[in-house]
DNA sequence: TGTACATCAGTGAACGCGCGTTCACTGATGTAC
DNA sequence: TGTACATCAGTGAACGCGCGTTCACTGATGTAC
């Protein structure tokens, strides 16, 4: 078969993005290359005319995963007036809906332990995205910028990745509490947990 | 040769517990039978004698990494006098040491990604140990016990392991404010990063 | 106390499954004429 | 417009490595006498 010019690229743009899906969800090690050609509708003989190798293929699908996250926290600030925005990010952030899909959600709790794992490029990658996170919420603060807006949007984000986490890892009322006590922590309602 | 009673069990316990050290390292793939039986000082047939599969180890371990993190919170939290236990449990947790320390380290930001892709014998034990770590800390505040109480200690707890696992997965300056930003958030320390 | 035997934790070669990788082949479509 | 040929994305059988698992064997120590 002869395929029209990006017919090729777009075809393993699509094995690239079910990678990214599986890696959020399973890890690198669940991602398995005739499982994935399968997902794309192809064996996995073919595998090799796009990709030098799995590893190759992993390390293109980190980057993918990574991508989108930052996006969705700036549309749904875009969505409401300014003084509401970092509410919405965060109350958009931790929900069940995001908790369910590992797959297309945030890198950060899906990705963070794997990334402490691979090699300086992925981690870097990992770092420059993070800051842009941390960016988006010191900007839809509304406030100027500082030294002191900058920890506090990195305290936010802490208590949103850690709740989404440990949601995932439980179940049930403790699993919806943990998402309730992360948005009340990360926008700083009467949540210190300080001593007395 | 035939050893003393408890050689056996010894030498089991043995292998549980460098299981339980790879599980946090590298997750379940990283814990292969030759190598660790290797460093247990063994060769890898005997492994057998000791447990039923690789899987049945695993699961073993993953028990075994869930101990001894509320312990040591409790014994930070008992060196200090009332009123600072909470901050004594932060501080002594989101620091440097613990962050370059999985192996050893708490199982909440090592294990909670395998955790929720894990059985649900699995997942209870998770939660029974993070209803210990959730009561402890409301317990350290000295204050009376009460939703809120739970609520802001879960949420600090949030905050501690999405500190970790991000400190974890980022590395040099950027990793340090992590930490910082981390113990501000937890302890309540002017760290509302809500809207305004 | 000494000798023969039984036990069994541990050894290491070998097996076999899963999965990444290779490769000769296919056949639909584009191009040349 | 039609025919012959070239291209190359995709096919699927086969290979081989890594690693979990098995198994016949070892040899130090405990027990029987």
């Amino acid at each position: 078969m002869r395929y029209s010019q990006d017919h090729k690229a777009e075809t393993r743009a699509r094995i690239v993005r079910k990678a990214a899906v599986r890696l959020r969800q399973s890890g690198p090690h669940g991602v398995a290359v005739a499982d994935l050609m399968k997902q794309a509708g192809l064996t996995h003989g073919g595998f090799y005319a796009h990709f030098k190798s799995r590893d190759a293929l992993i390390g293109e699908a980190m980057m993918v995963a990574m991508d989108g996250s930052t996006e969705r926290w700036r549309k749904r600030a875009d969505l409401v007036p300014e003084g509401k925005k970092v509410a919405a990010i965060i109350d958009g952030y931790l929900t069940e809906q995001h908790r369910d899909d590992v797959g297309t959600g945030c890198m950060l709790p899906a990705l963070c332990n794997e990334v402490a794992r691979s090699n300086a490029k992925t981690r870097k990658a990992f770092a420059r995205r993070l800051e842009e996170m941390i960016a988006l919420i010191v900007e839809a603060r509304g406030t100027r910028p500082s030294k002191l807006a900058r920890k506090q949007a990195m305290g936010a984000i802490c208590a949103m990745t850690g709740a989404l986490v440990l949601a995932r890892a439980t179940g049930g009322e403790l699993s919806s509490d943990i998402l309730k006590a992360g948005r009340d922590i990360a926008s700083g309602q009467k949540s210190a947990a300080g001593a007395a």
